[in-house]
RNA sequence: GCGGAAGUAGCUCAGUUGGCAGAGCACCUGGUUGUGGCCCAGGGGGCCGAGAGUUCAAGUCUCUUCUUUCGCCCCA
């Protein structure tokens, strides 16, 4: 114990990683503000009733995962387990409903939740977070979903899939669930798993959801959600899976897809991989059209999503690319007379927007190239008696071994070139 | 919260029935005047995760603990 740690499931961050971290960000800046979302930072900490309230409080996120403490005010406070939450209580608390019918937004950072790491699974994560919210029209689910697959297009994921499912409404969903309920008490609980028998009264929709091989052959023909939907909302669905034929988005339907989180209603969809072992679902997110106002704000429709960063990150590396940028030069000096110029010559480099290292420690020219080579630069600059002398550079082409003596005011220049 | 596996050099890992702490890669320095990658030579690096115990002797055996990892659960 003597060694300092980070705290388990908190990951330090090194330029390799934080590199493709980037990479998603700018993805994300580039594709989300052309659907006119904007950019909405909200803070890490947050009442822990806001979570309560909106998560709700027979999830396990809200029952056993929250970072939650008191402050020195005996207030409880709780470090944000999920995005969608901070987003609502902001849009309601600046009454941004009563200045534009239409809202959109993104955001993107931490969240926190004490659960066991493992792949693809931190206590420290981060995500990237869009929230519409204002219609209640399919096309506003319909845009959302072809800006995810745009955005997650851009980043080379390989092989993954876009499931869609259709809860309902709270006129049909009732009903449904009565049925499934129904049907499942009608089965053998030998074929069920323990878990799915307490389900079927707590949530009966989570049975479908269960991974046990039996579970899934035992319910394969259980009544289909789809079919038991009120027309309002088969309607809904149908324009939104025929705005995404007309786009080339492919999809497929699960009817066993159901959302963790309560506040879930009509259109619901997942996007999974199945290159990244058992977290295997990438980003997901549906429509919430009550969670609004049983947060106290107006009676206002919304939808959004939520994708794991750690587990876009896991199917980016495998295709091996390089994402740090190379640099433009490094630049050594043979002898401590030279090590003057080559500051000054550094800070000429990058005041023309350069970018590399300057050696401190005055190399050998053999150790100065070796350390050229391995910082991946364009050019070595090398900076000896000789060339001080001349008021030149050594300017070495790092690709083809091509070298010639450069003035040092049109380094920047040849550099350039 | 529940299971399985693993912690030895910066990384990947050897280490026999308990008997001097190792390799490869990486790093540093050289291989005769100031030139990288390949090759060769040399060098720096270790509380063997931590703490107890057994023993003349523990990297090795026992217990505890921490961490990592793969699952379950749940979720992004």
């Amino acid at each position: 114990m003597a060694q300092i740690q980070a705290i388990k499931g908190f990951a330090d961050l090194f330029p390799e990683d934080s590199a493709l971290f980037l990479r998603m960000e700018q993805a994300a800046r580039e594709v989300f503000p052309r659907y006119a979302f904007g950019e909405l930072r909200t803070p890490l900490l947050e009442y822990t009733d806001l979570f309560r309230r909106s998560i709700g409080t027979e999830t396990d996120v809200v029952q056993k995962e929250m970072y939650t403490f008191a402050d020195s005010k005996e207030r409880s406070m709780t470090l944000r387990p999920e995005a969608t939450a901070g987003v609502m209580r902001a849009y309601i608390e600046h009454g941004v409903h009563a200045r534009e019918a239409v809202s959109k937004f993104f955001t993107i950072g931490p969240m926190f939740r004490h659960e066991r790491p493992q792949k693809g699974r931190m206590r420290q994560f981060h995500q990237i977070n869009c929230e519409c919210l204002g219609p209640r029209e399919a096309e506003a689910d319909a845009e959302i979903i072809c800006m995810l697959m745009e955005f997650l297009g851009r980043l080379n994921l390989g092989d993954i899939t876009l499931q869609i499912n259709s809860l309902g409404c709270p006129n049909c969903r009732p009903a449904y669930r009565k049925i499934l309920r129904d049907w499942l008490e009608s089965l053998d609980p030998a074929g069920l798993c323990e878990d799915c028998r307490r389900r079927m009264e707590t949530n009966p929709l989570r049975v479908l959801d269960c991974k046990v091989p039996t579970c899934r052959e035992n319910t394969a023909r259980a009544p289909v959600m789809l079919e038991h939907q009120c027309p309002e909302c088969s309607a809904h669905l149908d324009t939104v899976l025929r705005h995404l034929r007309a786009q080339g988005v492919s999809f497929e339907i699960n009817h066993r897809l159901v959302r963790g989180l309560d506040y879930y209603t009509r259109t619901t969809f997942e996007v999974v991989s199945g290159s990244i072992g058992a977290q295997g679902s990438v980003a997901g997110g549906g429509r919430y059209d009550g969670l609004i106002s049983s947060l106290g704000g107006p009676d206002v429709p919304g939808i959004g999503f939520a994708c794991g960063m750690e587990r876009l990150a896991l199917l980016m590396r495998e295709d091996g690319e390089h994402f740090l940028s190379r640099p433009d030069f490094y630049l050594a000096s043979l002898d401590d007379s030279c090590r003057d110029a080559a500051f000054e010559l550094a800070q000429i480099l990058r005041g023309a927007g350069l970018g590399g290292t300057l050696a401190f420690e005055t190399r050998s020219m053999k150790s100065a190239m070796r350390q050229a080579d391995k910082s991946r630069a364009r050019f070595a600059l090398i900076l000896g008696p000789d060339e001080l002398a001349a008021g030149t550079v050594a300017v070495r082409n790092m690709e083809n071994g091509e070298q010639r003596a450069v003035s040092r005011a049109e380094a920047a220049g040849a550099l350039k070139a």
